[in-house]
DNA sequence: AGATTACTAGACGACTGGTCAGTTATACGC
DNA sequence: GCGTATAACTGACCAGTCGTCTAGTAATCT
C-alpha cells in the first residue's frame, strides 16, 4: 500500500494548481487542498512544513514545467521569428477564456503572493527572468538568421514583449475575453519590425 | 459629535486603500480594516452590507480618483504626444518602489478579485476600459495635431500601451525594482513612431 | 524483536465574515 | 420645554474556518 516516496506530495501539488489558478493563494485553505487531493488533513504538514513552503513549491513546479514547454517550442527548426510567433500564439490560445488549466500563475498569483512572502517573490522573480531570457535568446537568433531586423537589443525587446503579453493576459482575465491578445499580437509585430 | 453623513464610510475607504494595496483583498480581514480605521466592528456592516460590497466601493472610488487625475494630466496644453509621455512618466514615478500609496489596484487586486466576485470584475473591466479610452482620445488628438504619426488606430494603440505598462508594473512589483518602466518607455516610443 | 521511518487523526487557539438586540443621538409634534 | 418616534450607530456574540501541531498508529528495515 505504500506509495513511492514523494508521490503523494507531487499529487497534492498537481491537484492544487488549478484550485490556486481559479481562486488565488489566500482564498484557498488547506482544508480545500487536502480534500481535493484526497489526502488526510494531518498529512499536509508531513509533506510541507507550512502553507508558504507549499506555495513556494507550487510556483517552483510551475516554472520548471513552463520553462521546459517554452524550450521545446523555442528550440524547433525554422526562422527564429516564426518560433517566437508560435510561442505567443500558444500563449493566446492557452490563456483564452475556456481551458481551466495551464493558466499563467505569474498574472494570477504574482501580485498577491509577492507581498505575502519574500521567498515566493524571489521564485517569481527568478522564473520571470528565466522566461524573458528564453525570449531574448530567440530574438538574438532572429537577429543572426535575419528573420528579425536589428534595432533593439534582444534582452530589452524580450522584456518589452513579455510585459506586453502579461498585460494582455491581465486584461483578458478582467474582460473574460481573448481580444486583448489580438491587440498584443499586432503591437508585437510592430515592435519586431 | 455627529459626523456628516457618510464621512465615516469614506474614512474607512480611505484608510483601507493602502492596506489592500499592501496585502490584498482576501488577506485583509474586517478586523484589520476596522482597527485601522478606528471604527467599531459593528459599524462596518452599517456602512457596507458585506465585504464584497466594500471591495466594490473601494474599486469604484479608486477608479474615479484615478480617472480624474488622468483627465487633468491628459487635458493640459501642448502637443498630445507630450501629454501622453508625461502621463506615463507619472506612472513610472508613482509605481516605483518607494511610495506606499497610489499603487495600481488593477495590478494588485485585479487578478485576485476578478475570480472572487463578478461584481468586482465588472468594476475592474469598466475602469480599465475607461482608462484605455482616455489614452485613445489623447492619441487621436496626437494624430490630429501631428505629434503622433498615423499608422495604428488610436483605440488599438491605446490598449497596447496600457497592456505594456500593466505588464511593466507587474514585473516591477515582482522585482521590487523600477527598471521595467525604462523598458516600457522605450518600447512605447517605438510603438508611437 | 526492536529501531526507525512514513504517515495520520484530531484538536488547538486564533481568527473569519456576519448578525442583531440594544444603546444613543437626532427630529418632530405639541 | 417635553415626550416620543425614528434614524444612526455599536459591541457582544455566532457558527464556521484558518494554519498549525503533537501524540499517536502503521509500515518497513535491521
Amino acid at each position: 500500500m505504500k506509495k513511492p516516496a514523494q508521490e503523494t506530495r507531487q499529487h497534492i501539488l498537481d491537484i492544487t494548481k488549478s484550485l490556486m489558478t481559479n481562486k488565488g493563494y489566500t482564498a484557498v485553505g488547506l482544508a480545500e487542498v487536502v480534500t481535493a487531493a484526497g489526502v488526510p488533513k494531518g498529512s499536509f504538514y508531513y509533506y510541507f512544513k507550512s502553507k508558504e513552503e507549499f506555495g513556494h513549491a507550487l510556483l517552483d513546479e510551475y516554472f520548471s514545467e513552463y520553462l521546459s514547454k517554452v524550450d521545446t517550442m523555442l528550440n524547433t527548426d525554422g526562422p527564429a521569428a516564426e518560433r517566437l510567433l508560435s510561442y505567443f500564439r500558444y500563449w493566446a490560445d492557452s490563456q483564452g477564456t475556456d481551458l481551466p488549466d495551464d493558466k499563467c500563475l505569474v498574472v494570477k498569483l504574482g501580485p498577491e503572493v509577492c507581498d505575502l512572502s519574500e521567498d515566493m517573490r524571489l521564485v517569481l522573480k527568478k522564473g520571470t527572468d528565466a522566461i524573458i531570457g528564453r525570449i531574448a535568446k530567440c530574438i538574438a537568433q532572429g537577429h543572426a538568421d535575419g528573420s528579425i531586423p536589428a534595432g533593439t537589443e534582444a534582452p530589452v525587446l524580450a522584456e518589452s514583449l513579455y510585459q506586453l503579453w502579461l498585460g494582455a493576459s491581465l486584461l483578458a482575465k478582467l474582460g473574460k475575453d481573448g481580444a486583448p491578445f489580438d491587440t498584443a499580437l499586432s503591437a508585437m509585430e510592430r515592435l519586431l519590425h
